[in-house]
RNA sequence: GCGGGUGUGGCGGAACUGGUAGACGCGACGGACUCAAAAUCCGUUUCUGGUGACAGAGUGUCGGUUCGAGUCCGACCACCCGCACCA
C-alpha cells in the first residue's frame, strides 16, 4: 500500500486559513445552543512564546474543539495582560515607549499563538492596555468607592533612596533595590485598598460550592483566607500616666491558658507602643531596630525574638498576678489587634521570649495520661490539648470547655463601660493594596483637592487616560513629573487641584477580563446580559503560581460587581484546572554558559558536543523552560519540522497534564510517526473501502469486532476528554490504531472486502478521525476532506456511539486459587453465580489444586472475578 | 515548624467505587522488506531461576484489615509544593 506522506507543512497553513475565513471559530452570542465557556489564563505579552507555553492553550483548545463537537455554542476568546512593570523596563533599557514595546510583543505572540491552531474567537481579543477596557475598569472602581468597597489609608512601601522610587517586593533583593543596590526603606505613602475582607467569610463559605476546583487550591485559598475564632480581651493598664489609654486590647485563641500568661507584648508599630516610644528614647531606638529587621523569609525565619520592658503593668482579668507589657519584635500589627498575651508553657514563641527574659512559665493544661506532679515544660512548650489545672474555676476542663468557660465569664465582667471579653472571628486575609507608583497601568480616576479632599473623576471624564508624551530617562514615576497632565481643576469647588498619579495594580485588570469576552466586539465593555449569558466559566485553564491571588481576587471581583448589579454570578470560574509546566533540559559549554538545544548534538560515541566545534557539552536537569537558561524551543521550529499537530499530540500524551512533561526529541519524533500513521490507516482503509456503503443488516464477526473498538473507542475518549484525562485519551487511540491497523491487515489477506466490512472499516477511519479532531484539528481536516465527508472536521459532530456495541455478552474472569492467579474462563455476561462456581470447580487447575478436597469457600464476584479457597 | 501532595519496569506512565499490576508510548534487542539506508511492518522486553512449559518474588519501607491490597488503616523513609512568628 503506497499512501503520500501528510505534509503538514503544507497543509496547516491551508487549513488555518479556511478556517479563518470562513469565521467558523465566532462565537455570537444569540445562538440558541447551549453554552459553554472554556478559558486560559491570559498571556502577558514579554515577547515572545515558546513552546512550553503552549501547553495550556492546546489543553483549552482541544476542550473547546471537543465541546464544539457535542454541540455547544462554545467560547473561547484570548486577550493580553499588557499593563506592568516589565514595559516600564524595557522603555529603560531600549528607550522605547512601554505601549510600543507592549503592543509589538503582541503582534508577535499572536502570529505565534495562531500557528498553534487553535480554535480561538480572535474578535474577542483584548489588551488591558487598551483605554476602552481601563476605562470600564475606572468606572467599576468609582461604583467599588461609592458602594463602600474601597478606601484609602497610609501604608508601607519599599522605598528605594537612590532612584527615588518605590519598589515591587520583587524588585526589592536581600534588603536593597535590584537596580540601585541601595538599602530600601520602608516609607508610608497613602493608597487605596480595595475592601476584601469585608467578603472574607463569603469568599471561604464560596469555595465549599467550587467542586469542580482542585482540592489543593481550595485549600491554599482557605488557609490564606486563615479564619479563626477566639476572643478579644481587654486588659486594664495600672499604672498608667494619665495621658496613656486606659486599657490594653488583644486577641487571643487560647482564653483557656489565661492563667498561664506572664506578660502582654506590643508590636513595634502598636499606637501605645509610638505614644510611649514618642517620650523614650530607648524605646525608640528598639522599635527602630525593629522596623530594620529584613523583610526576606530567612531572615524573618532566624530572627531572634526581642523584647522592650515598657515598665507598664497590666491587671489580670480573671484575678491573676499582674502582667508587665513588653514591646516584641514578634508581635505583629497587622494581625489581630497588634497585641497579645504570652502564654510561655503552650506557645513556642512565648515559650521562646519568656526564656530569654527571665519570665514564669507555668503550665495550666495537662497532656491526656500525664501526671500533674511531674509534667513539666521545661524543655518546651505544649500546644496540644488536654485537661485545665493550676488555672481555679477552670481546673478540671477540656480546652474547649475551658475557653467558652473563660468567654462566658468575660462577656459578663465589664470594665469601663464594655464587657472585658468579647467573642471574634479573625482572619489572616488583608485588604487589597492596589497603589502602584507606575507609568504603565490603569490610572486611579480620582483628583485631589486641597479643600474637597478626594474626588471621583466625573463619568462624561472618563476614561482617565495615560499621557503619551513621557520620558523614562529619570527615576521616579512619569505621570508625576509629566508638565501638565495631572494638574486639573476640582470637580467639585473647581480649584485648582491634583490627578492621582498612582496607577492600579495589574492584578485588578485581569479580575474582570473574562467578563469582558462575554460582551460582542465593539459592544460595551461589560454588559450585564451578556455576562449573565456566558458566566461562569466552564473551564479555566492556568498555572498553579495563581492558584491564591488572581484567582481570589478574581472572586472578589465577581462577589462584588454582583453586589452592584452589574453580573448576577458569584463565582467567576465554576471548573479550574492547573496544568503542569514544560521543563526541557539544560544545556552548557564547557565555559559554563547555556547553549540552546539547537546548538548541541550528538558524536559518534554518542556524547553530547556543541555544534560546528565539537566541544563537550554538560547535559542539566530538566528545568522550566526559561529564555535565561536558553532551554527553550521556539514553536516555529517545531512547526517547520514536524507541523504543530505533532506537538499538540506530544503535549497532550504521556504524562498527565497536571503534572510537568519533559520535551524530548524522542517524543516529538514519536507524535510524528503516530500523526504519519493515523494519515496511513485512513488511506490504507479507503483503498479497501473506495466507495460509500449503506449500512448492512447484518455484521461478520470481525467486523462486529472492529466496530466494537470504534465505538468504544469514541465512548471513552469522550470520557477522558471530559475529566481532562488527555495522556488516557492518547493512549487509547493508540490502542485502537493497533486493532484497527490489524483489521486492515486481514482485510487485505481475505481478498474481496464484503460489503459489512467496507462500511465497518470506513466507519472505523471515520470515527478515528473525529475523535482525533480535537486534538490533531490540521491533520483531521486533511483526514476528513479525504474520506469525503462532508463540511468540515472542525464543524463535524462527535460520533454518535451505538450502546448495542458497547456491552459484551461474554466476559473473561480470573480464576484465583488462594488470591493467586491460576486461570481464565469464558461466561455469559449475566452467567448466575451458581453456574459460574460450577464451572470453575470443573476446570483443570481447580480440581488439582483442591486434589479431591471440598473447598474451603468460593467467591463469585459477577463479571469480575472469581477466588476459589483451597 | 504547620498544611498538602507524590512514590508502580531502563524512562513517561495505565489500573473505574478493594478484584488478572505494568495498558499505551519511549528506549533497547531480534527479525522482515531493501543492493544499501531511511521509512514501515512483525516479535521480545518487571525481576530471579529454568532451553522450555513453568515456578517464585514484585507497586518507597515495616506492620495490619480482607477470600483478595498499587488501591483501605497505622508507623516510618524520600522527594515535591504551599504557608510561615497569624497569637
Amino acid at each position: 500500500m503506497t499512501t503520500e506522506r501528510y505534509n503538514a507543512r503544507e497543509a496547516e497553513p491551508r487549513w488555518q486559513k479556511i478556517w479563518d475565513e470562513r469565521g467558523i471559530f465566532r462565537t455570537r452570542n444569540d445562538d440558541p445552543r447551549p453554552k459553554y465557556y472554556v478559558l486560559e489564563m491570559f498571556p502577558y505579552p514579554s515577547g515572545r512564546i515558546h513552546i512550553g507555553h503552549g501547553r495550556n492553550y492546546v489543553m483549552g483548545d482541544v476542550v473547546a474543539r471537543f465541546k464544539r463537537m457535542k454541540g455547544f455554542n462554545v467560547l473561547h476568546p484570548m486577550g493580553w495582560d499588557a499593563f506592568g512593570l516589565p514595559a516600564e523596563n524595557a522603555a529603560i533599557e531600549r528607550k522605547t515607549h512601554p505601549g510600543k514595546w507592549t503592543y509589538e510583543n503582541i503582534a508577535t505572540m499572536r502570529d505565534q499563538l495562531k500557528l498553534l491552531g487553535l480554535s480561538l474567537d480572535w474578535s474577542r481579543e483584548i489588551a488591558t492596555c487598551d483605554p476602552e477596557y481601563y476605562g470600564e475598569q475606572q468606572r467599576i472602581f468609582l461604583e467599588f468607592l461609592k458602594g463602600g468597597f474601597v478606601y484609602r489609608r497610609e501604608s508601607e512601601v519599599n522605598w528605594d533612596p537612590v532612584d527615588n522610587t518605590v519598589l515591587a517586593n520583587e524588585q526589592v533583593i536581600d534588603g536593597r533595590g535590584w537596580r540601585s543596590g541601595a538599602l530600601v526603606e520602608r516609607r508610608k505613602l497613602a493608597q487605596w485598598f480595595f475592601r476584601i475582607t469585608a467578603l472574607a467569610q463569603e469568599l471561604l463559605d464560596g469555595l465549599d460550592t467550587l467542586d469542580r476546583w482542585p482540592d489543593k487550591v481550595r485549600l491554599m485559598q482557605r488557609n490564606w483566607i486563615g479564619r479563626s475564632e477566639g476572643l478579644h480581651v481587654r486588659f486594664a493598664l495600672e499604672n498608667a500616666p494619665a495621658d496613656l489609654p486606659r486599657e490594653i486590647k488583644v486577641y487571643t485563641t487560647r482564653p483557656d491558658t489565661l492563667f498561664g500568661a506572664s506578660f502582654l507584648a506590643l508590636s513595634p508599630g502598636h499606637p501605645l507602643t509610638e505614644t510611649l516610644a514618642a517620650g523614650n528614647p530607648a524605646l525608640a531606638a528598639f522599635v527602630e531596630e525593629c522596623r530594620r529587621g529584613g523583610t526576606s523569609t530567612a531572615e524573618i525565619e532566624t530572627q531572634e525574638k526581642m523584647g522592650f520592658d515598657t515598665g507598664l503593668k497590666v491587671r489580670h482579668p480573671l484575678g491573676g498576678p499582674d502582667l508587665p507589657v513588653y514591646v516584641a519584635n514578634f508581635v505583629l500589627m497587622e494581625y489581630g489587634t497588634g497585641a497579645i498575651f504570652g502564654c510561655p508553657a503552650h506557645d513556642q514563641r512565648d515559650f521562646d521570649f519568656a526564656s530569654k527574659y527571665g519570665l514564669p512559665i507555668t503550665p495550666v493544661v495537662l497532656p491526656p495520661d500525664a501526671d500533674p506532679a511531674t509534667f513539666s515544660v521545661a524543655d518546651g512548650p505544649y500546644e496540644g490539648d488536654g485537661t485545665l489545672y493550676n488555672s481555679r474555676f477552670l481546673d478540671g476542663l477540656a480546652v474547649p470547655e475551658a475557653k467558652e468557660a473563660v468567654a462566658a465569664r468575660l462577656e459578663n465582667d465589664v470594665l469601663g463601660n464594655a464587657p472585658v471579653g468579647e467573642r471574634t472571628v479573625n482572619f489572616r486575609l488583608r485588604d487589597w493594596g492596589i497603589s502602584r507608583q507606575r507609568y504603565w497601568g490603569c490610572p486611579i480616576p480620582i483628583i485631589h483637592c486641597d479643600a474637597c479632599g478626594p474626588v471621583p473623576v466625573p463619568e462624561d471624564q472618563l476614561p482617565v487616560r495615560l499621557p503619551d508624551d513621557v520620558t523614562f530617562d529619570q527615576p521616579g514615576n512619569p505621570l508625576d513629573r509629566h508638565p501638565t497632565w495631572k494638574h486639573v481643576d476640582c470637580p467639585q469647588c473647581g480649584a485648582p487641584a491634583r490627578r492621582e498619579t498612582d496607577t492600579m495594580d495589574t492584578f485588578v485588570d485581569s479580575s474582570w477580563y473574562f467578563a469582558r469576552f462575554a460582551s460582542e466586539p465593539g459592544t460595551a465593555p461589560l454588559q450585564k446580559a451578556a455576562a449573565d449569558k456566558w458566566l461562569p466559566v466552564d473551564q479555566y485553564i492556568g498555572g498553579i503560581e495563581h492558584a491564591i491571588l488572581h484567582l481570589l481576587y478574581s472572586r472578589f471581583f465577581i462577589r462584588t460587581l454582583k453586589k452592584l448589579g452589574r453580573v448576577s454570578v458569584e463565582e467567576p470560574f465554576a471548573g479550574l484546572f492547573t496544568q503542569g509546566m514544560i521543563v526541557h533540559e539544560t544545556y552548557k559549554d564547557a565555559e559554563g554558559r547555556w547553549l540552546f538545544p539547537e546548538e548541541v548534538e550528538r558524536d559518534a560515541e554518542g556524547q553530547p558536543v556543541k555544534v560546528g566545534t565539537g566541544e563537550p557539552v554538560t547535559i542539566g536537569a530538566p528545568e522550566k523552560m526559561s529564555k535565561s537558561k536558553k532551554n527553550v524551543v521556539p514553536p516555529e521550529i517545531v512547526a517547520d519540522t514536524y507541523g504543530v499537530d505533532c506537538a499538540r499530540w506530544f503535549m497532550l500524551a504521556d504524562t498527565p497534564p497536571e503534572r510537568d512533561s519533559e520535551w524530548t526529541s524522542a517524543g516529538i519524533e514519536g507524535a510524528w510517526r503516530f500523526v504519519q500513521r493515523i494519515w496511513r490507516l485512513v488511506g490504507d482503509a479507503l483503498a479497501l473501502a473506495p466507495e460509500d456503503v449503506a449500512r448492512p443488516a447484518d455484521f461478520g464477526s470481525e467486523s462486529i469486532a472492529l466496530r466494537r473498538a470504534a465505538h468504544k473507542l469514541a465512548a471513552q475518549v469522550e470520557d477522558d476528554v471530559e475529566r481532562l484525562r488527555f495522556n488516557v485519551a492518547v493512549a487509547r487511540v493508540h490502542s485502537f490504531a493497533n486493532v484497527f491497523g490489524d483489521a486492515l491487515v486481514a482485510a487485505r489477506k481475505g481478498g474481496d472486502v464484503p460489503a459489512d466490512l467496507a462500511f465497518a472499516l470506513r466507519e472505523a477511519a471515520a470515527f478515528l478521525v473525529a475523535v482525533v479532531a480535537p486534538m490533531v484539528p490540521h491533520l483531521a481536516e486533511e483526514c476528513w476532506q479525504v474520506l469525503g465527508a462532508a463540511g468540515l472536521a472542525a464543524e463535524a459532530r462527535w460520533p454518535a456511539v451505538e450502546p448495542a456495541l458497547l456491552a459484551e455478552d461474554t466476559v473473561t474472569l480470573p480464576i484465583q486459587i488462594n488470591g493467586k492467579r491460576r486461570g481464565e474462563i469464558v461466561v455469559p455476561k449475566d452467567a448466575a453465580p451458581g453456574e459460574v462456581e460450577k464451572a470453575v470447580l470443573a476446570l483443570d487447575v481447580v480440581t488439582q489444586a483442591l486434589d479431591g478436597r471440598a473447598p474451603k469457600r468460593i467467591i463469585v464476584v459477577p463479571q469480575r472475578i472469581v477466588n476459589v479457597v483451597a
